[in-house]
Formats: C-alpha cells, structure tokens, sequence
DNA sequence: GAGCACTGC
C-alpha cells in the first residue's frame, strides 16, 4: 500500500518542477555530492523501487532543454488522439531517447499493469540500438538490460523485466516472423524512417496491416524532414507534429583546392587540430576498416612524434564489423592532462558511416568529415570539409532511392510469404518494386523449392525462412545433411557471411599472395575459404598466427560467430550436423554437390572460345583474378557476379555437369533453355544418364 | 590478372 502511493507520486510528470528546482539547489550548495540533502530524495524510482539518484536529476535538467521538451503535452495528446503518428525531427531535436520515454509515461499512466506490453523502438543500425539505449536507461536511472533493453543480432539484452526495448528493424521483422501481429508490444516507434531500409519499408507495409487487425496498438513514425508527408499520406493520413532541431553554431571550413590524398590529409588535419585547436574530441569520417585502423596507426604514431607539447589522444576506430565491446569506447572519456595544468588531452574517433545520423557522442566539438554526411546539427564545433565548396554544391548527390527498389528481392519475398503476406502484387509498400522483379524472386524461390508452383511457402522454405542467409544459401545448408557435409557447409556459408578475410597490405603483396596460396584448394575458393577456417581452429584462433598468415582475425571471429548462430538453427529444426570421413575420397565432392543443390542457378559454363557463359542468360564472364583454381575448369558455381572493369565472377569452385542433371534437372529442363553450347554438353549428359538407367533396367 | 567501401538478420 505504501509502496503503491511513493510509486504513484514518482511518476515523471510529478518530478519535473520539483526536481529541476531541487537540482538546481543543490548546484548552489556546491553541487553532486552524496553529502548533499535533497529535499526531494524521497522521491522513489517507478521502476527500481528506490529513491533517485543524484545523477538523476542532474540529467533530467539537461533533457529539459532539448526542443522535444516544449512540446510534451502536444505529444500525449496526439499519441492519445490517433492510433499512429508521425513525427518530424532533426538531429539534435532529442527525439531517438525522449521520444520512448514519452510514450513510457503515457503508457504508463494509462494503465500501471504488470502484464503490459512492452514499448519497440527501432532503429537502422547496431551500435545506435546499443548506444542510444544504454543512454536511456541511463537516463531512466535503472540497469541496462533490466526495464530498458536492446536487441540486436548476436546480442540480446533484454529480461522479462523490460518495458522499453530498442532494437534494429530488421530484428524486429525477425520477431514479426514468429509474431506477426507483434502482439509482445503495445507501441511501436520506427525511428530514422527516413533511412529507408528494406526492413524498414517491409515494416511499413506490414504495420499497415497489423494495425487494422489491433485497435490498441499504436505506431509513431520518427523522420528527418525527409519525405515526412508522404510518410503521413501513406499511414492513413496520421497527424503530424514538427520537433525543431536544435541550433548549434557550426563553423563549415573548405579545402581551397581539391585534395589529392585525403586520407592524407585527414590525418594531417587532425594533427593540426589537435596542436592549434580549442580542446574538445574529434570525430572523423573515413570509407572502410582498413582505412581507419590505418589512419588510427598513423594519427598515434604522428602525435606521439609530438611529444610532450601537446595533450594526450586516445585514438578510437568504429565500424560495424567491429565487436560491440570495442565500439563502445566511443563513450569512454578523453585522457586528462599528462601533467597539471598541461595541454588537454582528446577523443578521436575515427569512423565509417554508422556514427553519421542518429548517434550523438558527448564531447565531439571537431567534426571532419569525408563525404555525403552533413552532421551539422551535432553540437557547436567546426566542420573541416576535405573539398571545395564548389564539389560540395556540384558533385555530391545525395542518393535517396529507396533500397527496395534497388534490390533483389528473393530473401525479402521469402521473409514476406513467412509473414503471411500471400498476395504480394497487392501488399501495399510505399514505393512498390517492378512486377518483373517481384516475379524473378518468386520464380528464384520456386526453383529452390522454397515457394511451390501456386506461390505458397513450403516446409522446405518455411525453414529456410528461418536463417538470416539469401535464400541459395539456406537452400544449401538445410540439404547438406543429405549430402553427409552439414559442418563442412556450416563453415563455408559463415566465411561466405563476413567480410572477405583475405589482407593484402600494399607493403607485402607477395607474400600475402603466398600465405593465400597455401590455404588454396585446386577445386576451388570456396574450399579454400574452408581450408582457412579450418587452419584457423586449429590454431586456437591464435591471433599472432592470424597476423603471419595475412588472414584478417576479426573477420575469422566474425565468421565463427555467424557459424553458431547457424548451427543453433540447424538444430532447432533437427537439422543433423554431419561430415564425410576426410580420408574418403567423398569428402570434398560431397561438400561441391550440396553447395550446388543451393547454387544451380550459378553456374557458367566454359565455352570453346576459351569464355565462359553464365548458364540460361548467357552472359560472358571472366573468373576473378583472385580464384585458386589452377585450371579452368569446364562448369563452375559462383558466389558473386561483379562488373568492374569487366564482368567477373567471383569465388568459384569447379563442379561436374553430370551433377547439374541430378541435382537440379527441373531448372536443366532443356526445353525451356536457350540454345547455347552448355545446351548441348547438356544433352549429352542427360542422354548418357537414360543410357545408364536402361542398362541398369535391362540387368 | 584485380575497384573499393558500408548496413541488416
């Protein structure tokens, strides 16, 4: 009884006037400390059960001031007016963390049920899912994990206690795939809409159906300015409400003439900022991971040269493919002086894309970037642009094309058929893709076996479904247990997962070529990239051994980790893990036929003329020049086809045709098949295998 | 004889 009335006066909206002004006393008494007497200390954590901490509201302060805070009251009434709303924000707005706890507050007035559903808020990649959460737990002061928690692939850090879980869209559309009317949650808020992800727009038509069959779910839209009315148009003609951003002064500076080198550059940029600069941290924009461990070897080395004249740095890289315990040391803080009173020391994160939108890092006051990303509305700085302003006007076209029209569709229609989605030519996505191209996945996944002749999923792609793989892949993995390979498949598909591991450093060509070549199978790259995997075990994912073999480690980990996520999957559909003796000679044929039960409709064909010709739409091809082969074998499968400099075909293996007629003869059904060479090799393979049969027939 | 990178499950 107690516990309930403390629980009801410590609910938000109470707190604010109280606790701001007991905040600000408390700063006049000398701030912070533990010793200080809040009056409003008995103010009990809904969540915790406990008073608030200090902390608390110290933060709470700061969250007043963002934009978003003025327009509270106008929130919760068009939340509670409209069963979806969209809202309009730029960076800087504070939308991403207040918006949640709006909508918490709501829900949370509206009913104080322990059974409540929980609140989803999405975003576009990992390390925003990650970081933003953390932030609001923070400032929610509870645990991460307990009532605030995050979802993302490889990691969930939620429990039965959350109330609010933030969590990337396509994770979300994982969940609608065993709940499709998303019943777990009362509110959905898809942030950084604007992004168009393909999750996020396969979202959008899918919510537009939940929310006719679920009267008390509600769905708030978050956007950039981006487009916001025809999201508006598109949901039912939702209210809209503008969140302003808020204004930061941000000095923009230009190169005079364009730079030759940037990468060059940006390290000799960020020296000089260091050097001559006010304090505060430096974040900085780069293209890839090589790049950025390479410039953050450079940056260090650079001002270490400096000595003792200047602060101290602690250089920090972000990328996706970095572990997520590395890419949360873009919240440590910078280094303190070396010595009292000496030069400041600063954070400088050197990073791809990810950190561009939707992540705020406290402290960045330097930005400099590279690229299409205008981060202007991070926080008072400078912006130092390695073009002209001239480039800038002229050649950076923003690209805004949705990714579902720029895609193929085979996994996304497979995900969609799981969702329940039967007529697809009618499912109402914002920007719909062509017919043909919505035709060519349903003829994909049919010729996989994954959709039968009436276009409905069958068992076999209801597992397939079920595995975060494009759908030739899946196919591979769920049969390979016939073919008796399902570890060695296992391996292959998770090296096929990560970035390619593979180092070259510019440097030591050679010998990177040589330390390749010893892991190379004379079958082929896919046998090759077992080869490593296997080498990469059995030397206990030693990273020294990595190092000598120029093989990239955290690729390799990456690959290990994708690896047991599959065969978790494997085994919830009793999907038996299984390996031909090695010393038979089986062993790799077995692994090439069941990687072609997933890839029969990858194969090229090696013509006469010394060409080869992918099967059915007869494209030349080149083989890649980073094939193992040592010969050029007269039928091969391939994982990628890339045109660069010509049309490649990418990691290889040498397959027989006599397999192509066994394992894949209802898509070799040569009556519907381009005349061609293959055609006829082909029709001599199928008349050797009657022959055969009638042999077998007449003994 | 070689275009790169990035995001998500």
């Amino acid at each position: 009884m107690g516990t309930e009335r403390k629980r009801k006066v410590s609910l938000f909206d109470v707190v604010d006037e109280a606790t701001v002004a007991s905040a600000k006393m408390n700063k006049s008494n000398g701030g912070g400390g533990a010793t200080n007497h809040n009056p409003m200390s008995s103010l009990i954590n809904r969540w915790t059960g406990k008073p608030y901490s200090q902390r608390y509201y110290e933060i709470l302060e700061k969250r007043k001031t963002l934009p978003v805070w003025h327009q509270k009251d106008e929130f919760f009434q068009a939340l509670k007016k409209s069963q979806s709303l969209i809202l309009v924000g730029e960076t800087g707005s504070g939308k991403t963390t207040q918006i949640p706890q709006f909508v918490l507050e709501a829900v949370d007035r509206e009913s104080s049920d322990k059974s409540r559903k929980m609140i989803a808020c999405t975003q576009p990649r990992r390390v925003a899912a990650m970081s933003v959460s953390r932030r609001v737990a923070e400032e929610m002061d509870v645990t991460i994990g307990e009532e605030v928690g995050y979802s993302i692939r490889f990691e969930d850090c939620s429990s039965a206690r959350t109330v609010l879980k933030y969590l990337t869209d396509g994770m979300l559309l994982r969940e609608a795939m065993t709940d499709p009317l998303l019943e777990r949650y009362s509110v959905i808020i898809l942030d950084e809409a604007h992004e168009r992800t393909l999750a996020t727009d396969v979202l959008f038509g899918l919510l537009k159906e939940v929310l006719k069959n679920r009267p008390d779910l509600k769905l708030v839209v978050m956007s950039a300015t981006l487009e916001a009315e025809k999201f508006q148009g598109y949901f039912f003609g939702a209210p809209l409400m503008k969140v302003p951003g808020r204004l930061h002064p941000v000095e923009i500076f230009y190169t005079e003439e364009p730079e030759r080198d940037y990468l060059e550059a940006a390290i000799r940029t960020v020296v000089q900022i260091h050097m001559y600069e006010t304090p505060g941290d430096i974040l900085v924009f780069l293209t890839g991971e090589e790049e950025i461990e390479d410039a953050c070897r450079k940056i260090n080395k650079e001002i270490s040269n400096l000595g003792d004249q200047v602060g101290p740095v602690k250089v920090v890289p972000l990328y996706s493919t970095l572990p997520p315990a590395m890419q949360q040391k873009i919240f440590d803080a910078a280094p303190p002086p070396t010595t009292e009173g000496g030069p400041a020391g600063r954070k400088i994160v050197v990073s791809t894309n990810i950190a561009e939108t939707s992540l705020t890092i406290d402290g960045i006051v330097l930005v400099h970037i590279r690229g299409q990303g205008v981060p202007e509305e991070l926080q008072p700085g400078k912006c130092f642009r390695l073009y002209t302003e001239k480039s800038f006007h002229n050649d950076l076209v923003p690209q805004t094309y949705p990714e579902i029209l720029r895609s193929n569709l085979a996994n996304t229609v497979l995900t969609l058929k799981k969702l329940g989605i039967d007529d697809l030519v009618h499912f109402d996505f914002m920007d719909p893709p062509a017919p043909e191209t919505l035709m060519r996945a349903l003829e994909v996944l049919n010729y996989l076996g994954a959709l039968d002749d009436d276009g409905n999923l069958t068992k076999l792609g209801e597992i397939m479904s079920e595995f975060p793989l494009d759908p030739q892949m899946s196919k591979m993995l769920v049969v390979s247990p016939e073919f008796n390979c399902s570890n060695e498949i296992l391996s292959i598909s998770a090296m096929l997962s990560v970035p390619n591991c593979f180092v070259r450093p510019r440097e030591a060509q050679k010998a990177a070529d040589e330390a390749k070549a010893r892991f190379g199978h004379i079958d082929g790259d896919h046998l090759t990239l077992l080869n490593v995997y296997h080498a990469y075990k059995q030397n206990n994912e030693d990273p020294s051994w990595c190092y000598e073999n120029f093989v990239n480690q955290r690729a390799l980990k990456s690959a290990d980790n994708v690896r047991q996520q599959l065969v978790r999957i494997m085994a919830r559909f009793n999907l038996k893990l299984c390996s031909t003796d090695f010393k038979s000679r089986d062993y790799y044929i077995n692994i090439r036929k069941a990687m072609l039960a997933g890839y029969f409709m990858q194969v090229a064909h090696l013509e006469r003329t010394g060409h080869y010709l992918t099967v059915k739409d007869n494209q030349v091809v080149h083989l890649h020049p980073s094939n193992c082969l040592d010969h050029k074998p007269e039928w091969v499968i391939y994982n990628e086809y890339v045109l660069t400099s010509r049309n490649f075909i990418r990691t290889v293996t040498d397959i027989r045709g006599e397999w192509l007629v066994d394992i894949a003869p209802h898509y070799y059904d040569l009556a519907n098949f381009p005349q061609c060479e293959a055609k006829r090799v082909l029709e001599k393979l199928y008349r050797k295998r009657e022959d055969k049969e009638d042999n077998k027939n007449r003994k």
